[in-house]
DNA sequence: CGCCCTTCGATTGTCTAACAAGTACACATG
DNA sequence: CATGTGTACTTGTTAGACAATCGAAGGGCG
């Protein structure tokens, strides 16, 4: 079934454009987004605008307040942190239930295949599959208000993504690894594990975004140990 | 500090009228709610009242699709049920994370003592500390992406709430017990007992209520062992 | 007599134009 | 230098309008 036709609505379509340009980089952090400029840029009416804006702020990918001009959220490394726990809190949970049932998502199985896929040379290309990775996972539990939840998280988690991979954080390879050996875990019904390989696997990324935006970092920060020894 | 000056914006208010009047039953399930009533109602343009209908739509009060007039939700046994396990995998966390810390939360322990002094023939009056009490040990964890997780749930949590009260599925005084008991746990540092209790705490209230509207109650509908022997 | 199709009313999506109200920053004043 | 004022920009809200769409009612046809 590829994608049936969708009528979206205006300001849903503008909401999606200006969410990719966030993601992009194109609109980088503290970027002012008045409603006039995005109606003239997509020639529509104020209102219309005003509709899509407000849907970004209640995704978390900008800020605004009463009155003032909506910008692009500047996420800073305590903001970095907080995600980070609150995806690890949810998704260390979800693993353990997986693994108790044993139930390995094939939609992660693709997305992990997917990733493999991507060239070296595109980092930006890895985030998406690295997202649809940890949604499917969630998605797996089969609770939509657990989904939902997960949802209104992922703006903010697919913001720090695509730092990381811009910065060239993280190596792809090393990524797919972990995920396969997530996977793997959960297969064998070995749930504390997997929580635990998940741990060291957002905690590493979590503590390099935060020294690369000039905090503190971590302990998590470094490569696991057998690796290093090559 | 009591309750700083805030100069909501018109959306807000009407959103938050309409909101109590969703929790009241004033307005059922299913309940149509076009944006011309809205409008006229509350004396306002219609986009003004488009806002805020869009807000509780977003909140998971109000349901709508393209062109359809938005209505009350109506909740089936299996939202229940979901609603009821998506809470309860959020907060038996929270309690296993307060009782490692042994951080008995200030605001749920008042949340409790004001459930106690409700007087009994005010079921609906319960609501609101009830929910207090749950939304303060998850705010005690200090991440505010949980925090708004959680909030993302409590529009429809509530929901149910007030039907268990109007229906009279739980005795306040059996609530409050369970709660103190809780908060106990918490402060011996059992988290796995509190997480337990909770669970049993939720799901009762989750299987009598979906008995009531019309489902097959799980075994969880019934009362603790303890009580029934008087 | 029952079913399909058309038509119509109601409702939402979007627009234009406008005014009121608030913020922020530069400027003038003491 | 601190304070107050003012002005430009931006957002909040309104009014009225038109197109697109949905749901139901009614008429035609088998």
């Amino acid at each position: 079934m590829p994608g049936r036709i969708a009528a979206v609505s205006i300001v849903e379509a503008i909401a999606a454009d200006l969410r990719s340009r966030v993601f992009s980089g194109e609109l980088g952090s503290g970027e002012a987004l008045t409603e006039t400029d995005v109606a003239s840029t997509y020639e529509v009416a104020r209102p219309t605008a005003k509709a899509s804006i407000e849907k970004l702020v209640a995704e978390g990918l900008l800020d605004r307040g009463t009155h003032k001009t909506a910008r692009v959220v500047d996420l800073g490394p305590e903001s970095v942190r907080d995600i980070y726990l609150a995806r690890a809190y949810l998704e260390s949970e979800v693993l353990r239930r997986l693994a108790s049932g044993r139930t390995v998502p094939a939609g992660a199985v693709q997305a992990n295949k997917d990733i493999a896929a991507v060239k070296s040379g595109a980092p930006l290309d890895v985030v998406e599959p690295d997202m649809r990775f940890h949604t499917s996972l969630i998605d797996a539990v089969g609770n939509t208000r657990i989904s939902k939840m997960y949802r209104s998280l992922v703006g903010e988690v697919r913001l720090c993504m695509s730092r990381v991979q811009s910065l060239h954080l993280l190596d792809t390879a090393l990524i797919q690894a972990e995920h396969q050996r997530l996977l793997e875990l959960i297969e064998e019904g070995r749930g504390d594990e997997a929580a635990g390989l998940l741990d060291v696997h957002l905690g590493r990324a979590r503590e390099r975004l935060v020294a690369a935006m000039g905090g503190e970092a971590g302990p998590e920060a470094q490569l696991p140990s057998d690796l290093v020894a090559e």
